[in-house]
DNA sequence: ACAACAATGTACGAAATGGTACGTTCAGTC
DNA sequence: GACTGAACGTACCATTTCGTACATTGTTGT
């Protein structure tokens, strides 16, 4: 009957086996992952969620509890594949001023390239980050990303080629704040100023005026300092 | 035909009449504001929105035709009562530097005054800017905003206190999006970064830091050149 | 005074929606 | 092969939620 997907042999050892239940767990995620990011945690619908998936609406419950779990998890799941790809970044063996050059083009590009997560977040905030505050997992994530540009920013510092009594934190606040909103916003800005902001050239541009404006902020007021 | 607002004398003296449809729409234009900025288009519930009106349920189907319309106008009062109070900063007569500086601040503070507003934008993004795109009105009402900013740029320009060659656009943008993100992700952002940002010496100290990083932004390399 | 229309209250309908009861199949174990 | 618990499908329930039909009161012009 229903039969769906036996056999499979997707992703890995799964061959000649009916149930997969790793598989459509993945497959629930997913799927929560581009409702509740595209229309909300209150404008995502189960049974639309259940449609989209190969499994049924009952699988959602038996795996995930309720709505909220399923969101929770879908949020965890996506802070998760984000500090992941974060961390391949090395910044260890570059001077200071490309370091920081680095990390600022990447974490834009790497907003620009992940909607899905920065919708989250944003959904996220709408709900006052009350699901977040359940998370000891998210928590524990992001401990490091603040720990990298510390690093950065000590080593520019000591090298003389950025200023001194900035907070690393409050660093890392501009810098997302620019790589966020350039995201975030783009549906009103770009409307309201008619501005096509996220065509190739326009992110180029922006992207170079980000990383210009960040180094611009953390560089010395004399600009004979900067190569020491 | 709709008529409606006769006579009146508008606010305040309606005494001795039990009718009074401007200030019910008003009201339930209050408080369809305030639900759909805590809860979003879809969270919000029109019956909950009646029972906080002092009008019913079917005063809002009656004035407003149906959810999407009242969230349209909800949208479309709360940019005009931004941008109304937008128009009373004046920055002809101060100096370049000075007007943008204040600019800045302006808006770094206007926004956190008003989170209701930037929740209302931050739902309309996750919807695409669909509403926003059927009103005239919004469109219209943010031709001057930019205007403002040109103002103020070519003049330092010409002053030689702010260097040659950024586009007005892109520096709303960033001042856009340094003081939005300061209300739109405070959430997120304090949790993760266990940070009190939204306390008034953080504040202050956020407000300095986004009014300097964009001066350092649009000054001239060289410092001498700041004071001709 | 009274017609005409605006403004408002009450109750209800139909569809959507989160969640569950109950039954069936699968896969490893003895 | 029989047994057991995990994995899954179908049908259904209870409530919520948007929207409306109908009746009633207020207000203005003549």
């Amino acid at each position: 009957m229903t039969a769906k997907s036996n056999a499979s042999s997707s992703s890995s050892p799964r061959r000649g086996r009916k149930n997969d239940p790793e598989s459509v767990q993945a497959d629930i995620l997913a799927v929560a992952t581009r409702e509740f990011s595209e229309k909300g945690l209150s404008g995502a619908r189960i049974d639309e969620i259940a449609e989209k998936t190969r499994a049924s609406k009952r699988m959602i419950y038996y795996y995930f509890k309720d709505k909220e779990t399923l969101y929770l998890h879908t949020l965890e799941a996506a802070y998760q594949k984000v500090r992941l790809q974060e961390t391949e970044l090395q910044l260890n063996h570059l001077a200071p001023v490309e370091a920081l050059s680095r990390l600022v083009r990447f974490t834009f590009c790497h907003h620009a390239k992940n909607p899905d997560f920065i919708r989250l977040v944003m959904i996220e905030n709408i709900h006052h980050g009350r699901y977040l505050a359940q998370s000891k997992l998210i928590q524990s994530l992001n401990a490091g990303v603040i720990d990298a540009l510390t690093n950065v920013y000590s080593r520019g510092v000591e090298a003389g080629c950025f200023r001194k009594g900035l907070d690393p934190r409050e660093l890392h606040w501009l810098i997302s704040a620019l790589s966020f909103f350039n995201v975030s916003n783009q549906h009103t800005f770009s409307r309201i100023f008619d501005w096509q902001q996220m065509t190739p050239e326009n992110q180029r541009k922006l992207e170079d005026h980000v990383t210009d404006m960040v180094l611009r902020y953390v560089l010395p007021d004399d600009p004979a300092m900067a190569t020491p």
